[in-house]
DNA sequence: TCCAGGAGCTAATCATTGTTAGCCGATGGA
DNA sequence: TCCATCGGCTAACAATGATTAGCTCCTGGA
């Protein structure tokens, strides 16, 4: 029964990830996990390695797909506002619609041991520098003024985590009026013409 | 030994809130801590009721000492946009400089229990609020533009957090180009004038 | 000089947890 | 029909770690 079997893991990381949210990856035990998908603690090794590797694999994972959200928006285009626009329209919808990914994505990186912490936090750099690359572009082009790149680009991925925090799929805002909000905010920021 | 035994205290909690930086309250043991003050763990017992009452005498301090900050740094003025700027400022400056407090305060409520969780839930609302408020006002004057203040607020108060994640004393910016490049950005994001 | 209390230590308690071992029922292909 | 494998279960292991108990040493005031 390997579709069985492979139709098991997305739930076992899905209870995972609810619960590393609500509680943190140090306060989630193994038996809580089964809890939520029906079955003891020690049966959940008949599908996973570890309790670091279902941690490893929701990381690693979000990350790839942050970076590949990044780069599927940012291909359209060449203008230096436009691709801002939709990098950031790109980073925030994904912070809306993966909140509970995002969320453990930036909070339990401490709680990653080698080789995964580096794995994850060498993407995350990736994902900041292509924002700083962005805001560079459109400063050299005459189209942005900021005095720090740098700054920017960390500002803008922190409004990210933030929507991460406090987003709500049923919350008064929904995700469209989010993300044209926090582009808005973004493009303001950077001082775009 | 009153006054030795106070002495103690700043010592341990500084110690204390280090580690849960570094590792996150439930990875952080009391042994470690004691380690960090030249003693073993049990000892502590001798300073500290628990290890709870250590977190959560940093995280109450955190906020009222943010909420002193703010109502400080806006009592001088009333001009919306010299308000906001000013709130900006004493915001990042608090984040720059006690960014273990800050950083702990954001990241481990969930490790609080009542009764501290709800003090310290209703400290932050209410600092939240008064962010809030100060756009609405600005909004009011006819001195920003933003469809949701609320947005505005949270975008404003993410940004602190940040800078509490990532600033360093010795890095290559300081807390003065950072907060001001940071109250450029609060400022241009509600569109102040 | 003497003693109470402060502050540290080790040993012990008690609970929790990740993980492994070994067992068992169902099931589906041969 | 029969058996291998999947996937679940309980019991057991081995740490770990917060907290308590009880002892000891030092110190400072009387």
């Amino acid at each position: 029964m390997a579709g069985a079997a492979a139709s098991r893991m997305p739930e076992i990381r899905a209870a995972a990830l609810e619960l590393f949210t609500l509680h943190g990856y140090e306060a989630t035990t193994m038996a809580a996990i089964g809890a939520r998908v029906g079955v003891r603690g020690p049966s959940l090794y008949k599908h996973v390695a570890s309790k670091q590797e279902l941690l490893a694999g929701i990381m690693v994972a979000t990350m790839d797909a942050l970076l590949a959200e990044h780069a599927r928006a940012t291909a359209g285009t060449a203008d230096p506002t436009e691709r801002l626009r939709r990098a950031v329209d790109a980073h925030v919808r994904y912070h809306a619609r993966n909140r509970l990914e995002a969320f453990v994505g930036n909070r339990e990186i401490r709680s990653l041991v080698e080789p995964h912490r580096s794995a994850v936090l060498s993407r995350r750099a990736e994902y900041e520098l292509r924002f700083r690359t962005l805001v560079d572009d459109g400063v050299a082009a005459g189209r942005f003024r900021v005095s720090s790149a740098r700054l920017a680009s960390y500002a803008i991925l922190d409004l990210g985590m933030g929507v991460a925090a406090w987003f709500r799929a049923d919350g008064e805002l929904g995700e469209n009026e989010v993300s044209w909000q926090y582009t808005e905010f973004a493009l303001r920021l950077v001082g775009a013409d």
